[in-house]
DNA sequence: GACCAGGTGTCCG
DNA sequence: CGGACACCTGGT
């Protein structure tokens, strides 16, 4: 049950259904990190802003949300996030996909995808590289517990670059890194040099594919790690990740041959359904 | 205590 | 270009 005593009731803050917004899902398909689920309640970390949220399914099917902020910041802050002005119905029509990505598109009804700060994004991904997801959550905790900021006892924040050049390869040694601490560094110099411009890659007028090309000039940034950037951090929904899962789902039921363009502009959204379906089937 | 993981750089044909 | 190989380190 909801606990009232540090939520501030549940209320229709969204307007949304399980089958437009399922958090479960949208926080367990691999795009984001750094969402944790205690009891029947999330806590993330979005900015400077540790956002707590409980679901709630109203009997007229609508999903309600109890959370720690007042209802209008969630709400301002969530429609961006959730890219809620979206209706991906308007893009898949999930009758028209072919068998496989149909059934994992009815499978995944209700992920969305995330649209998250681009420097949090790469950095995150960078850090993903030949690792385990328990591995990789723990390592962006403790990245953002030794450089973040401390957000009223209750998370930390994402580091910035300038926080993360002054840690230097010494201070990001003890984090459990790995090699790509110097992926990281380095990362954190071009984006504070603005070597790269990751804002001015999110404009509608920079497409996917030449986002892609520009990260992929970042040391330790291959077409994998840019892709996940591309579509979690910079909003080019039309970007489709292929990890090793994807490449088995490719390989097992494409004939080693996928047509991504078939799925448009919403390629990266059928990626995360294919992504979570796979991990959750058999 | 091995063994391996949501990849990428480098080297070599 | 495409394939082989090394790479840090904590979780299971």
């Amino acid at each position: 049950m909801i606990n009232v005593e540090e939520f501030k009731g549940v209320t229709r803050i969204l307007g949304v259904t399980k089958k437009e917004l399922d958090l479960d899902k949208t926080f367990n398909c691999g795009q984001s990190f750094r969402w944790k689920k205690q009891g029947n309640y999330y806590t993330g970390i979005i900015g400077d802003k540790v956002i707590k949220l409980a679901e709630h399914t109203f009997s007229d099917g609508e999903v309600g949300y109890a959370t720690t902020l007042s209802a209008e910041e969630c709400r301002a802050i969530l429609l961006n996030y959730l890219s809620l002005n979206i209706d991906y119905n308007e893009y898949i029509n999930i009758e028209s996909l072919d068998d496989f990505a149909k059934k994992a598109a009815v499978f995944g009804q209700g992920i969305r995808i995330l649209k998250q700060d681009p420097w949090e994004a790469l950095i995150t991904f960078l850090i993903s590289q030949r690792n385990n997801i328990p591995k990789i959550t723990s390592t962006v905790e403790r990245l953002c517990v030794a450089l973040g900021n401390d957000i009223n006892g209750e998370g930390y924040s994402f580091p910035t670059p300038e926080k993360v050049i002054q840690a230097g390869i010494d201070g990001l040694q003890n984090l459990g890194l790995g090699y790509r601490d110097q992926y990281i560094l380095n990362a954190a110099k071009w984006v504070y040099e603005r070597r790269i411009d990751l804002h001015k890659l999110e404009s509608f007028k920079i497409s996917g594919e030449e986002a892609v090309t520009e990260l992929m000039q970042l040391y330790g940034v291959g077409p994998k790690v840019a892709n996940c950037v591309a579509l979690f951090g910079l909003g080019k929904y039309d970007m489709f990740p292929i990890d090793i899962w994807i490449q088995r789902i490719i390989d097992q039921y494409y004939d080693g041959n996928i047509d991504i363009s078939k799925y448009g502009c919403m390629a990266g959204l059928v990626q995360q359904y294919m992504f979570y379906y796979i991990k959750h089937i058999e």
